[in-house]
DNA sequence: GCGGTTCCTTGATGCAGATCAACAGGAGAC
DNA sequence: GTCTCCTGTTGATCTGCATCAAGGAACCGC
């Protein structure tokens, strides 16, 4: 039961204005329609190899995917977490250059990579938007270089919960109120290949932040902050906080 | 004296195959010729600043600028080298996340911000160019990422000998044989902030590789390795150098 | 010549986070 | 119920790099 059928209209998609399509009149939208077809991946399972050659391009439409490089010697570090209307894939280049995997279950919204190229020259639409997302994850790698390459591990967890929690809400389009609630997708050990920490520096990390008072944990994966500024202190973010809607 | 007038033909122009204009004809290449002008920069003089409104975007033409993000505690971490033919700025953006700054002298080839917009939305072959760039330099940013999360100090210092060495090749159109030289076109402070260390830890690396006679320095700036594959392999890196020309 | 500045090197010491190791809680199989 | 697997926590110890500190080399203006 790897893959089963799905198929939902493009016009009640729930990434309909966040994906790809985002910008594509209803014409255009019919003519992605006839070429997309839907994959289902279960959590655990690698959707492409790193070297693999690239036959499709697609949406993330529900659950979440990592981007991970590995090193001969087993080192990790994760490059991408992509969330529902992230894009997967890369038009104009044959093989995949990152191992691509579900962490949860996953809808993919796919496309063979040839008929997405066309569609693209023919379709600025596409290609604009593309450009724009592209962009902003060229700028989100650019936070998460800082994040890797200067913040204390600290400070690595409490802008792990600031990310997810800010694009939770973007996805959600609600907004936070003082109190902040986040639902950490991640395992401590994805967590640490994200923050190029070990799992254990995760953990510890995380049980000081509730023993400091500044968040407070129900189970292993739900985060709770009472005071956001303070927290946003304590991950070196002069950002402030503003929810890119 | 800080800038002063340089106007090339773009059929001249040194990064003429390369830049966000390699795509256009001879036709497109002339209104780009119409919007263009000329910018240069002193060694150390700051372009942008972070939170600026940019006025312009443009095509480094000779000379090196870093893109940087500095924390208010004054940590610093690089983000962006940008060597010729390179791309600065972003369509569809008001202000600069990112300090941009002159290394060497430089000269930026500039368009205002708006004609360049409207240049992008007319002629498919700059936005598609930029498209190809921008994934690029994304791919990059991810390689970097696993650099500053995972490797060692030493494999920092041998990654960037080889990244450098990499791009000044494609630029200059040689190829490596065996030996290999690079002069390194930043301080050691500079290549501490691009690699997440101290100048002292960059320092005694350098003098680690020399020692171990891995490589050899004259003067401060200029390395020579002569294995290139020893060297590779000190970098942590499976990829085969293969020089993307 | 001399003093100042910038860039770099090297040494001594300290500490944040890695490593090695043990164990606890929960879920599923049977 | 027990056994096993998986995820997470916590403790003890080690180490790679940061920090603090001093000094050398090259270059400038005067």
């Amino acid at each position: 039961m790897i893959e089963h059928s799905v198929h939902i209209q493009c016009g009640e998609c729930p990434i309909r204005h966040r994906a790809v399509c985002a910008r594509c009149d209803t014409d255009e939208l019919s003519r992605l329609e006839q070429i997309k077809y839907y994959r289902s991946f279960q959590a655990g399972q690698t959707i492409i190899w790193s070297g693999d050659r690239m036959e499709f391009v697609g949406s993330v439409v529900s659950g979440i995917a990592t981007l991970t490089q590995t090193m001969e010697d087993g080192r990790r570090q994760m490059v991408g977490l992509l969330l529902p209307s992230d894009f997967v894939g890369r038009p104009g280049r044959a093989t995949a250059a990152f191992d691509v995997t579900a962490t949860t279950d996953l809808v993919m919204c796919c496309f063979r990579k040839k008929p997405f190229e066309d569609m693209m020259s023919t379709t600025p639409a596409v290609a604009q938007r593309l450009l724009e997302m592209t962009l902003d994850e060229l700028d989100a790698a650019r936070e998460w270089m800082l994040l890797l390459g200067r913040k204390t591990a600290r400070e690595k967890i409490a802008s792990l919960i600031s990310i997810i929690a800010r694009r939770d809400a973007a996805l959600h389009q609600r907004r936070s109120s003082g109190v902040l609630a986040v639902d950490l997708p991640l395992t401590r050990e994805e967590m640490a290949d994200y923050l190029g920490l070990t799992l254990e520096t995760v953990s510890r990390q995380i049980s000081a932040l509730k023993r400091d008072g500044v968040s407070s944990l129900e189970g292993n994966r739900h985060v709770t902050i009472p005071d956001i500024d303070r927290r946003m202190e304590e991950a070196g973010d002069d950002s402030d906080g503003g929810m890119l809607v």
